[in-house]
RNA sequence: GCUGACGUAGCUCAAUGGUAGAGCAGGCGAUUCGUAAUCGCCAGGUUGGGGGUUCAAAUCCCCCCGUCAGCUCCA
């Protein structure tokens, strides 16, 4: 823990040189802040002129004489007052508002460095310039004074340093394989799906590639989900704005939803959510309390506006399909309901290959709905459910929706990146505004507790945190292709033909590559499509009924009798045993 | 939405006010080959869209659309 922090310093002193730096280069440039972030650094600047990325070698070159100046650190402590005139003098509007802001009684500091530079800091800082360890520049971006859009615009620049010049490559190196791992750019080259400007930004679409895993992703869904005692339902894209005026959408949601269309003289909107549907089910019946728990589970699809400028490739865009289910039960069944579903998120995250995960709950935030007891308790479930999965978990104090408090799980990638895909929320509002009931063991009518879960998240970020994962080269039982037979000139194409039919005989996807291509140029394109099993047939492997076996590791089995090969496939294609087989 | 950068062939990129070009991919032909790119030919563009400046615009200016890095917000 030490080590983090000294790290933490040491990038906090990096973000100072650099402010000096720029300073120094581009006399008037005021500052805004400039704190250590997880890799690194930043500082937020308001440019007299904008800069551009081309600015930063000028600035880290900069940087470097003032770490090789080896100007030590000077803390000094000022009044109020004494700050206000200097920061005032300098003109530094942003630190004079932060020195407004502190509180009453908290010490001011400002760090000098040397007697050329000095900022407001609380500190701490290394001993001198000199300590700061090998850094790098990264990007330039905009950021609002204090993250509030409605305030100026800064541009920050990004920056990251280490203790040592090997840990600033390893991490640079880390982000060259994220770049390459991009699931935009396999999206593309994988041939996996696509976004259109004529069809609209933030709609995907699935090629026959993409569309293919993501079948088999819904299929072990749903399997798993049957398994667990959910019922499947279907329920339509649009509802009328009645619906949405009950569920309270078109109050508390209306912002991220698409305008109306008007049928009939009746107005419709495109769902952003699956919920009211789900309830009407809820509702088609009197329900009993021996019905419950209904698990009611839909890859539903919605529709949500998202401002231009967050959509991102497949992980976040405008139009999107849910792995959801609403759970209805009675208050003595939240417990065991909430550590179902927990449990069924790591057996169907496992399976995909995500064994590491990170919870956070949020509690009841300022406006809430229901009463205080009943968030207590359900948070309390959520710790209870948390615990007893073996996860860890964070507490994000009135991090809740309005409508109730839930668990958030973000999973770890084959990078050590977190990605939030599962949410878990209790609903304290909707079984309200529709008046859910069912009929208890008195004979009188109760309100069942309702709880709102995706595992998943959605197939479009799924589909783009399994690519980054795995960097295309998907698990056996997943990838699009499973096996492509290469048969070495024309005369062993029928044998080849032969052998993918005998693949596809047992289930497997198999094609041939029957090109008049050289065998090295027919291997180079398997590999860079990353499929998993290259079949290479020649006059051998005719004579002797087998194919030479090569992995996309690059490994070269040799000649393998067919019916080895498919049970090696079979046994290699299966959900569970994906992760551990396929290395 | 905001700030900045960017948008040229399916992809990656040239062409800095003077005739839009290459590699890969694609089509055709030749080659029949043993584990990451065989050779040749052909085709491919209203330079994101619209307007303006100019004798002349991919290039300069304005508006719109989209992409990227972030901010804000989220599955």
């Amino acid at each position: 823990m030490a080590e983090l922090d000294d790290l933490a310093r040491m990038r906090h002193s990096a973000a100072h040189v650099m402010a000096q730096a720029v300073q120094e280069l581009y006399p008037g440039t005021r500052l805004g802040i400039g704190p250590a972030i997880e890799d690194g650094f930043y500082y937020d600047f308001a440019f007299p002129q904008p800069i551009t990325p081309e600015d930063l070698p000028r600035i880290e070159q900069r940087m470097a004489e003032i770490v090789r100046a080896r100007a030590p650190f000077v803390r000094e402590v000022l009044s109020r007052e004494e700050a206000l005139a200097l920061f005032g003098d300098k003109d530094e509007a942003f630190k004079v508002e932060l020195i407004h802001d502190l509180p009453t009684g908290e010490e001011i500091s400002i760090y000098r460095t040397g007697d050329q530079w000095l900022d407001l800091c609380r500190g701490p800082h290394v001993g001198d310039t000199g300590r700061v360890g090998p850094f790098r520049l990264l990007t330039i971006a905009g950021a609002y004074w204090r993250g509030d859009e409605h305030r100026p615009m800064l541009q920050r620049i990004y920056g990251t340093a280490f203790a040592t010049r090997a840990e600033l490559e390893t991490h640079l190196k880390r982000l060259e394989e994220a770049q390459r791992r991009d699931h935009r750019r396999l999206g593309r080259e994988l041939d996996l799906f696509s976004v259109a400007e004529q069809v609209g930004p933030g709609l995907i679409l699935w090629h026959p590639k993409g569309a293919r895993v993501r079948t088999i992703v819904e299929d072990y869904w749903r399997t798993v989900h049957d398994d667990a005692g959910y019922q499947l339902v279907y329920t339509p894209h649009v509802g009328r704005a009645e619906l949405w005026r009950t569920s309270g959408h078109l109050d508390f949601y209306r912002d991220s939803m698409y305008a109306p269309m008007e049928i009939e003289g009746q107005e419709y909107y495109a769902k952003p959510m699956n919920c009211p549907f789900h309830i009407q089910i809820y509702r088609a019946h009197l329900r009993s309390y021996r019905d419950l728990p209904i698990r009611l589970g839909e890859l539903g699809t919605v529709y949500r506006y998202e401002r231009t400028g967050v959509l991102h490739g497949l992980l976040r865009v405008r139009g999107f399909t849910q792995d959801d289910s609403h759970l209805f039960c009675r208050p003595d069944q939240v417990e065991q309901e909430i550590v179902g579903v927990v449990n069924l998120t790591i057996r169907l995250l496992g399976a995909f290959g995500f064994n590491e995960f990170d919870a956070y709950i949020s509690t009841r935030p300022e406006k809430f709905v229901g009463d205080a007891a009943m968030w207590e308790q359900a948070t309390e479930v959520l710790k209870i459910a948390a615990r007893q999965a073996g996860l860890r978990y964070q507490i994000e104090e009135g991090g809740g929706a309005f409508y109730g408090p839930k668990i958030d799980l973000k999973i770890r990638d084959a990078l050590g990146r977190a990605w939030q895909c599962t949410t878990v929320q209790f609903d304290f509002n909707l079984p309200e505004r529709f008046h859910l009931e069912y009929i208890g063991e008195d004979g009188q009518p109760h309100r069942p507790v309702m709880i709102h879960r995706a595992l998943l998240g959605s197939m479009e970020r799924f589909f783009g945190v399994l690519i980054e994962h795995y960097g295309g080269a998907f698990p056996v039982w997943l990838a699009p292709v499973q096996a492509v037979v290469l048969p070495i000139a024309d005369r062993h194409a029928p044998y080849a033909e032969q052998v993918a039919r005998q693949l596809r005989a047992a289930g497997l996807r198999a094609e041939v590559d029957a090109r008049g291509e050289r065998i090295g140029y027919k291997i180079r394109e398997a590999q860079v499509q990353k499929v998993p099993y290259m079949l290479v047939v020649g006059d051998q492997e005719v004579a002797g009924g087998t194919v030479a076996v090569r992995l996309r590791s690059g490994e070269n089995l040799g000649p393998r009798p067919v019916a080895d090969v498919t049970t090696m496939m079979m046994a290699a294609a299966r959900p569970m045993a994906a992760a551990a087989l396929d290395k």
